[in-house]
DNA sequence: TGCATATCTGCAAAAACATGCAATCTTGAA
DNA sequence: TTCAAGATTGCATGTTTTTGCAGATATGCA
């Protein structure tokens, strides 16, 4: 299969396994700290083995990884880069919602983050 | 719906619109010029019907725009910062490949588009 | 008008995904 | 051991997407 093709391809799947809202929801999650399956499912208001499938598709493709501590299986991610694609569209949906541009929320944020106010 | 469901929501049905690797592509192709379906046919070596769905599919999300010119179809992007996020995908991706994190491939060409060669 | 080119639409068959739930496995504690 | 809590796995079912054509439209030109 010719180059570019095949980075379309991997870029595709990629795409897929976050074109998913809980799994959206999941990795923003993650995005400070691990979490354990149960937490998880009761922030996302989800059934565990709904989550548990959703972690098992993320850590196949290795966006993200366990480990144990007692019962508990702690994940986290492993590609923050895909992290902020997910942070980034956020921004972007929110943005179009209030209709202003990414650079105009960014400047309000610099301006809200200020000290004088 | 809660409102960080929906911004999960709408933001996975963008993400599914981009998730397949000809829509990748036909937005690569699209991104510094408007094309019409056959020169996109030919380019990415599809049947012109299946390029046509594709963009039919982006023109409902609103992601390109057509303009006619005699019998021809010509489409362009509407939304540049979608663009942004695939060719981001692609430096990430052929990133993975050579072993290079996102900054050492910037550091790279910021070297190598330099005059001092 | 009639023909060829460029594109779109519609539809059926196949493939890929998502969902719900029961069964199973593992570990810590009584 | 035995039990309960925390997770995973397997599967049947329902839903969406993708794909491949065939046929319909629209436009420019002889």
């Amino acid at each position: 299969m010719p180059n570019r093709e095949m980075v379309a391809k991997e870029l595709s799947d990629i795409f897929k396994l976050i074109a998913h809202p809980d799994r959206i929801r999941l990795i923003e999650e993650l995005r400070f700290e691990e979490k354990d399956v149960n937490s998880l499912a009761q922030i996302l208001n989800l059934p565990a083995p709904r989550v548990s499938q959703h972690l098992a598709l993320l850590r196949a493709s290795r966006l993200v990884e366990e480990r144990r501590d007692g019962r508990h299986h702690l994940y986290h991610l492993t590609q923050p880069e895909i992290a902020g694609w997910i942070i980034e569209g956020i921004d972007f949906i929110e943005g179009r919602h209030t209709g202003l541009t990414k650079t105009q929320i960014k400047s309000a944020r610099k301006h809200w983050s200020t000290a004088h106010h």
